[in-house]
DNA sequence: ACCTGAACACCGTTCAAGT
DNA sequence: ACCTGAACACCGTTCAAGT
């Protein structure tokens, strides 16, 4: 796992294939099925690592608010840091022990808020789909901006032939060029922290 | 473009090849490259082109609200018809007409509500991810779930070996496993609508 | 202007053979 | 138990040659 995320990291988004593991490896590529059934497989396995990297050192705050911001926190920060790798691997459900670890520390600050059953599925699902969208949309956007040289290569190349087609998009042309990611996402995680807080049922 | 939303719906999600390409346009693959100039290039085109699937007949509503609850379900709509397409597509930024189009749809709708210059930009950012990362997340459910065969096969084969690790998964572990994707997806859409309610400036 | 065929370097995967 | 080397079918991409 650490040197498949280090190819990813240096190689880029397609970069981890059987021949770069097995040389990084010191081995031959195909001693590697030895090890993982094929190239699914071995994903799956990098989805786990991250979600182990994500977790490392987590324990639930005394507020359940917090937890949620922390575990949002951290997911981000590991898309970050891998970006091909999580590009590949944010919707890989693997069923393993660290996604688990995951789903039942969101579960639980859910738990804290009031949520039981169902409600507190739906509200695990749309936190879950919230924090893997954006790492997914941060992964991609950095892997771009590698590949091209640029910083924010994303919606920024704002300059259609005919402006006057898309009004609103024009009047704020400068800000789509120019946004603080970050600042965004944290944004994101506390409008679904303040929507959880106000529908939770009261015990 | 309807040969290769043909291909990736009938073959799967790495289906689309310059060889499939060229048989199911009745040439050879090496003729695509005439008119692309590589694999990138196309899926950027495929981006394009379910963008302008999602906002056919599309027209904003007399409220704002409708108008971001219907742009939030015709991209839901588009994930779960070409869920091979999205998968591949839904995070690349085209800067093309249609995409476009889709920003300034969304921009339009935080404007009525209230939203000027970096708010918006910003809300417009949380809408999207929010919008792309459900469907990725969708498309990715759709595609295991045709691989493998199976009625939902994500998180749902919960059955760890030491449940005792994940009470609050195990508590709910029945409404893991058979829960409705579309209710959570327009919950989740409302909740981010209402968010924009509560927080818009007063004009 | 558009298409074809051969070629190149590289994939994932299988499998008999080695230690 | 683990690894290697050869082989297979398939990639994306380039390019000289055709019409």
């Amino acid at each position: 796992m650490e040197a498949a995320l280090s190819i990813f990291e240096n190689f880029g988004r397609d970069a981890l294939t059987f021949n770069r593991l097995g040389a990084e490896l010191g081995a031959s590529s195909t001693a590697v099925y030895r090890h993982f059934q094929g190239r699914d497989e071995i994903l799956e396995a990098v989805a786990e690592e991250l979600n182990l990297i994500s977790l490392r050192g987590y324990e639930a705050s005394a507020r359940w608010q917090d937890s949620l911001m922390d575990l949002a926190m951290r997911a981000w920060d590991t898309a970050e840091k891998y970006p091909a790798a999580a590009a590949n691997s944010f919707f890989i459900a693997t069923g393993g022990e660290n996604e688990l670890r995951s789903v039942d520390a969101i579960l639980q600050a859910l738990h804290e808020a009031g949520y039981r059953g169902s409600e507190a599925v739906v509200n695990y699902q749309v936190f879950s789909n919230m924090v893997l969208g954006s790492g997914i949309a941060l992964a991609s956007d950095l892997l771009l901006e590698a590949e091209s040289g640029n910083t924010i290569a994303n919606i920024q190349e704002y300059s259609p032939p005919r402006p006057e087609l898309f009004p609103y998009a024009e009047a704020v042309k400068h800000e789509l060029s120019n946004f603080n990611r970050r600042n965004v996402y944290t944004q994101h995680v506390s409008m679904l922290i303040s929507s959880f807080e106000q529908n939770a049922p009261r015990r």
